[in-house]
DNA sequence: GAAATCTGTTTGACAAAAGCAATTAAAAAA
DNA sequence: TTTTTTAATTGCTTTTGTCAAACAGATTTC
């Protein structure tokens, strides 16, 4: 993978500036006795609950051998931490922080969260919000372990001023980017929009969107066309969020809905492209009901209609 | 202004987090014997470029006055800066880099881009940029002199898929906070989008984007109704980028591109509410030529028909 | 205009933080 | 059993940073 040097300067630009920034954040530290490297054993430690060796600190933190040994020794005659010895392996000490150790933490914390309140406090809010935002997004960029959760997702079934702009905004990059569709496919993406938008209906039509923070990260909706059927469209998940069952929560959610609203019946038009969602789609008791090659989009495509019956 | 708790937590997070890496992105410093006192100090030397006093580093690092003078008396006998005396206070001494001393900063910025570039070979491309573009957020948000300038913003005249969407998103979210625009607004936008997509021809219509990285920040554009007048439309700039001159610059590349186009006419369609977008178009020879008091968008609105003779 | 005060910088003494190498003791391999 | 490897500790050293006092030029005060 080659790196873009003007995404190195900014990384080399932001080290510098949070260089600066994190003396400020980690000045507290200095009134309890405590280093940088300390702090950070005792995050570790909190972490790692229990069966934490001192070779594993090492091996997690970069941390000098002969360094942590002091630092640890210290936390264990202040009873931060409590050793104990493995049966399996006579030289290595389990370590576990005390109760005492999880206060002190705690409080260092408290500490810590004063400080960045002061620094916030003139930032207004929504900047806050994307402040934690893009602090996320570096995490977890870069750390392999701070993958996206489920439980950092939430859901919303209301349709906000801007939500419809932004759905149409990922299917159009997206797909573009994906599957090579052209402005066409984008011009039709505002077209039905425009016509649910028009008639949209709470009782008939349904939108859910997967949110991350304050951003959409997937959509899907059904929108009640007769009596009986009800389409669903824009059914998609960003790629950064696929994988952990995003996809299958939101269509979960838009089958209950159209159950709710007392359709008979759900179908959707997608393409043969499409093969993780129409295995998804399978699985959720879908079937094919007719498919017709055509030219759409700038390429030659199998469109493909799915059906369920609800009843 | 208020802080939000789970801001403060992921803050506290990302600190946390950065304090491991800077300790891997700061480890070639060592090779070069440099503490990151000593290089930060190097840093502000080559950005304050003449006129630095010691009392200014400090000032501006937060260091120590003791320990910056043994730092810089290190630098001095390793030639890395050159001091001068003040003129107008003998205790004063200017500070400023050496080749010598400019080179050394070079070299260790080598080498973090080194460190830089492999932490980031195994990065999807896609996400450096995400991860560029967070870090800028993130330096913007907390900095007060790391101010957009308008040099970091660039132009782009083609209309990529996901252009469209992302336009009418920033529409829909932006009014309904600053206007207080409902969703029929985002609804009116799509259907004009519709409109101006199905029947798009690049030799009379013309959208203009401002960019922050790969993010659309501002949108202009001129739609030929006719052979004689084009209309203006999506004349927006996202609030954190206001007062830099974005607008001025859309709305000169959007008349330059009507005349261009050889209309003769440009008109536009606003409301009262928009007092900084009607005054920037009185100012470029626009003058009002309409208004009509309706209800719109949930409000009650008067709307404004501006328009300037290009011949 | 001399004494007192203030300000920018330097110096000395020292403490804290961190790294290196040798040592110990247990485990694993030969 | 001997040798080698590994986890942790200890002694020693360097680096980094802090604090208080000193110093010298500037400014203020009387």
């Amino acid at each position: 993978m080659s790196v873009n040097p003007e995404v190195v300067r900014e990384v080399s630009e932001f080290n510098n500036y949070y260089n600066s920034l994190a003396e400020l954040l980690n000045r507290h530290l200095a009134d309890n006795n405590l280093s940088l490297s300390a702090l950070r054993v005792l995050i570790k430690l909190r972490e790692e609950e229990e069966q934490c060796t001192a070779g594993k600190l090492i091996a997690n933190l970069g941390i000098d051998g002969g360094y942590l040994s002091r630092i640890l020794k210290s936390f264990e005659s202040n009873q931060l931490i409590a050793k104990r010895k493995s049966n399996l392996d006579g030289r290595t000490w389990y370590l576990q922080l005390t109760p005492k150790g999880s206060r002190l933490l705690e409080t260092l914390e408290q500490g810590s969260a004063e400080q960045i309140g002061k620094l916030l406090e003139p930032v207004p809010a929504e900047q806050q919000q994307a402040l934690a935002g893009a602090m996320k997004t570096v995490r977890h960029i870069l750390s392999d372990d701070a993958k996206i959760s489920p439980e950092d997702i939430t859901y919303r079934r209301d349709l906000q001023p801007g939500d419809a702009g932004f759905i149409m905004h990922m299917h159009g990059s997206l797909y573009a980017k994906e599957a090579g569709y052209n402005l066409e496919f984008e011009t039709h993406t505002c077209k039905t929009f425009y016509e649910f938008l028009e008639a949209y209906n709470s009782s008939k039509d349904q939108v859910f969107l997967a949110m991350h923070g304050n951003q959409i990260i997937g959509s899907i909706a059904v929108l009640g066309h007769s009596r009986y059927a009800t389409q669903m469209r824009w059914f998609l998940v960003h790629p950064d969020y696929r994988g952990i069952g995003i996809g299958q929560r939101l269509l979960t959610e838009a089958i209950n809905a159209a159950k709710e609203k007392l359709f008979q019946k759900i179908y959707l038009i997608t393409t043969s492209q499409q093969v993780a969602a129409t295995s998804l789609f399978k699985k959720n008791g879908f079937r094919k009901s007719g498919e017709k090659h055509m030219p759409m989009w700038g390429l030659q495509l199998t469109e493909e209609r799915y059906e369920i019956d609800l009843i």
